[in-house]
RNA sequence: GCCCUGGUGGUGGAAUCGGUAGACACGUCGGACUUAAAAUCCGAUGAGGCUAAUAACUUCGUGCCAGUUCAAGUCUGGCCCAGGGCACCA
């Protein structure tokens, strides 16, 4: 029996073209069959594929492929982020167009999608770039709008130096911009925001409903969302009557330690607080704030810094009369942007105090306390008049409640979430869909009217401003309200508008009619399996999220989580370290194809390591499964002639040797379908495909005892079990075997859960928890006979002699354990 | 500081319910085939002790210290370390 040679990139080509010409894994939207959303985050057309890219799709592939398998109606798609800042940076160095530069890149890595042998319907893809997509981008902001979701306001906001423009709290890294790394300062701005915050209770409650979320993504939302209980309290200004400064707190229980108070430098009736005297020091004061960046202000390590407005605050429960400080410690987009300090029961009070001199108070004791030390302990209060003696719960209730009864306090919850900035300074995204107009104001496009098209009459040599408003033509237009000469909003979407909406439209991407279908997208949604990288943990999944609660609120459809299930794979990394550009330690997909096809990347990437984990990419580990697929070849190729499609035997006349190679196969089945619909455990999927593969080739070693029948069974179990992921080599094998189907169209083996069973197990006998001997019985013993046969082991003779046997224990089918003193 | 995740051989990792720790690989070593090499195939491989050596036997071993149990990688309590997230959020 010869045995042919494999040559994966021939074979390959072979079934790109061929596939490239059916497109056979066009999903129909009506079908009998159950569905199954399989979604992979959509790349950003970068240039090139990267590591990272292979992991997720081959991962979402290979679980699109099996719930194909398994009678699923499996919608699995692909498009492109194709908005955003890098386009137009290459734009502006090399005077590139860039939707040139962004087409030209996705007809590239289309191309390498497609040589990984990815099953996904390419006739549903969809480019956020284009105007048929952000025609409906623009059209969701005008619903968005409508329902008073979309808003204009002049804030503090994130402005990165060297994007030119500014960004979300969302894109605020330690300081720095999320994308080019250089630090962000604060600039009072005009801009678009989406109203995030009204759900913000919605979206930390519903977290509970996403049990097929990791844990680790859940709580990064839950402390984002940074929900807190506590009070409002309002405290009057001694020397200028009707003013009130109210302060939020989460510690009420300590407001009669409050001996100063401290207002942000951007306070908004700080020049009222302050007195002529200290008008020149606070308004030094303010000046050096607003020089300092995010990171310098925010230090925590930093030394306090503050100084007095002159002006006095009553405390309503002691009549002590507290100076007000300006103080860049309060900040003044949380809260109130006032803060009431009680120096010795919270750190920053206490450092703050100390320095200057300020009085402090112990309202709380407990255990632990030390005197002069700051106690931020819940405890029990003392030198709090009537609420002595209460503990911290009885407290913050009794002390909230005697100010709402006296008028000068609430109970409030509070959100460190901040509305979503989304408007741009830059060119390459969509446009804001609307106008100013000298009459009517501000005012929103008609529907019809959209898409408001990107001008390209634009120069990218400009700086300093965005190169959106270097076009003749794009500023000025009619407004739809009254017909006269209007202007356009200049500011385009930040790109994370674009994708979080994307999965919606596959459902139905060429609809030129309406954004999606209401039906259809209810029917397709929410996704049931979610793969991607987790650094989108708070940023894409959030604002996901969030879209899909406001349209469903728009009654644009029905369902109120987008995403079932999510999988975060860990990064792919290098011989222990990060992939990077600036190391040179990338790996090429484009090479490991050319070397040794796409199967072996697939293979590869799945094996090692679970999916979540980290993947170490290693040379030797490429080499290790490209042997492997040979390996598997030359099985099917010394057996070509012999394989029967339709093997047929019966199981209980089966000779010993082959009942036990037939059980193999059977518990290859078992194991790898209940390791992929766990937790999607590839690597021991792979692990299961090599001892499988390791069994056949036992098996066959005794040429002269081979049934047929039972071995074209294994083999063509296995080929079935390692098409996920194998997709090129498995289909080709099973092409040669003669078979007029693809194998992909194929449904999944079932195993026999008594064929998957030995009739024999092996017996552990301990004595005192230690292994003595191993026994070989037949299965399904009683407690008894399993005894008689552990102790009549002569090791266990031996060693239990001379000893009295205390109590034994016996698990079926499993270990007899002998207790001896 | 708070939260999440993890810690198992030289390496990646495996181990439904507490029941044979180290599956499957990579690497290393040895052997077969070959003029030779590659490829392929076969075997060994947690550390130590005993032994002339092998087999047999035996001790230790899943980050550390306790505990529960006939039995702990797995359960409980307390720590240590690494990675990630949040953080002058009142």
């Amino acid at each position: 029996m010869l045995e042919k040679e494999y040559y994966p990139q021939q074979i390959e080509k072979k079934w790109f073209d061929i596939w490239e010409k059916q497109n056979p894994y066009k999903t129909p939207n009506d079908s009998d069959k159950p569905k199954f959303y399989a979604l992979s985050m959509l790349p950003y057309p970068s240039g090139k594929l990267h590591m990272g890219h292979v992991r997720n799709y081959t991962i979402t592939d290979v679980i699109a492929r099996f719930k194909r398998a398994q009678g699923y109606n499996v919608l699995h798609p692909m498009g492109w982020d194709s908005f955003g800042l890098p386009a137009e940076n290459a734009a502006i160095q090399h005077n590139a167009n860039p939707q040139k530069w962004t087409l030209d890149n996705i007809a590239y890595m289309k191309k390498q999608l497609k040589m990984l042998g990815l099953s996904i319907d390419w006739d549903r893809e969809v480019t956020t770039c284009l105007p048929d997509y952000y025609k409906w981008t623009q059209w969701l902001f005008l619903q968005l709008y409508k329902k008073g979701l979309a808003y204009k306001k002049t804030a503090p906001v994130n402005w990165c130096e060297k994007c030119a423009t500014v960004l979300a709290n969302e894109q605020v890294i330690d300081g720095k911009c999320w994308r080019c790394d250089s630090e962000v300062t604060k600039k009072n701005l005009s801009q678009w925001f989406f109203k995030i915050t009204q759900y913000s209770e919605e979206l930390l409650e519903d977290l509970k409903l996403l049990e097929g979320w990791g844990d680790n993504v859940k709580t990064m939302q839950q402390n984002w969302i940074g929900k807190s209980s506590g009070a409002i309290l309002k405290f009057k200004v001694k020397e200028l009557d009707g003013l009130e400064i109210p302060v939020y707190t989460t510690r009420p229980d300590t407001a009669f330690g409050i001996t100063y108070l401290v207002v942000a430098p951007e306070y908004k009736d700080i020049e009222k607080l302050t007195t002529a005297e200290n008008k020149a020091s606070v308004e030094e004061y303010r000046a050096n704030a607003k020089k300092l960046s995010e990171i310098e202000r925010l230090s925590t390590e930093r030394i306090k810094t503050g100084v007095p407005l002159g002006t006095h605050i009553i405390n309503p429960f002691t009549g002590r009369v507290c100076p007000i400080w300006v103080a860049d410690y309060a900040l003044v987009d949380y809260g109130t942007g006032a803060v009431m300090a009680v120096p010795y029961h919270d750190e920053r009070d206490f450092d703050f105090a100390k320095k200057f001199n300020l009085p402090m108070v112990q309202v709380i004791t407990g255990e632990n306390f030390a005197e002069g030390k700051c106690y931020t302990e819940k405890g029990t209060l003392i030198n709090s008049d009537k609420f002595n003696g209460l503990n911290f719960e009885q407290a913050k209730k009794a002390i909230t409640q005697y100010a709402v009864d006296n008028g000068f306090g609430e109970f409030k919850t509070q959100y460190r979430l901040r509305d979503w900035l989304i408007s741009r300074q830059r060119y390459w995204g969509a446009p804001i869909p609307i106008v100013y107009c000298p009459n009517c104001g501000e005012v929103a496009l008609d529907e019809k009217d959209l898409p408001v098209l990107l001008p390209t009459d634009v120069d990218f040599s400009v700086t300093g401003k965005s190169p959106i408003e270097t076009s003749p033509t794009f500023r000025y237009t009619t407004c739809p309200k009254c017909g006269g000469k209007a202007v356009r909003d200049m500011d385009t979407m930040d790109t994370f508008v674009c994708s979080s909406w994307y999965y919606m439209r596959y459902t139905d991407s060429k609809n030129d009619k309406e954004c999606f279908n209401r039906d259809i997208i209810n029917k397709w949604l929410p996704v049931d399996q979610y793969v991607g990288g987790i650094e989108h943990a708070i940023l894409h999944l959030l604002y996901s999220r969030f879209f899909t609660k406001a349209l469903r609120d728009c009654k644009l459809l029905d369902f109120d989580e987008p995403f079932k299930n999510l999988l975060t794979q860990g990064m792919v990394l290098k011989d222990g370290s990060k992939m990077s550009k600036s190391k040179g330690n990338t790996v090429d997909p484009d090479d490991i194809y050319k070397n040794f096809g796409a199967d072996t990347a697939r293979l590869f990437i799945l094996s090692d390591s679970p999916p979540a984990r980290d993947f170490d990419w290693t040379d030797a580990g490429v080499e290790g499964c490209y042997k492997f697929i040979l390996r598997v070849y030359r099985l099917y190729s010394k057996f070509q002639d012999k394989i029967n499609l339709n093997p047929s035997f019966d199981p209980k006349t089966l000779s010993k040797r082959d009942d036990n190679f037939l059980r193999e196969a059977h518990i290859s089945i078992k194991k790898i379908t209940n390791d992929i619909e766990a937790e999607f455990q590839f690597n021991t999927v792979i692990s299961r495909y090599r001892e499988f593969t390791n069994a056949i080739y036992e098996y066959i070693k005794d040429e002269n005892n081979i049934n047929y029948d039972v071995l074209s069974f294994a083999l063509l179990t296995l080929l079935k079990l390692i098409s996920p992921v194998c997709v090129f080599m498995a289909e080709e094998i099973y092409s040669e075997l003669g078979a007029k189907t693809s194998i992909h169209n194929t449904p999944w083996p079932k195993y026999d859960e008594n064929l998957a069973k030995s009739s024999m197990i092996t017996l552990i006998v301990q004595v005192n928890g230690k292994i003595k001997d191993k026994i070989e019985a037949s299965q399904g013993l009683s407690k008894d006979e399993l005894e008689a046969l552990a102790k009549a082991s002569a090791k266990v003779i031996e060693a239990t002699k001379d000893k009295t046997i205390v109590k034994t224990i016996v698990v079926v089918d499993k270990l007899v354990n002998i207790v001896v003193k």
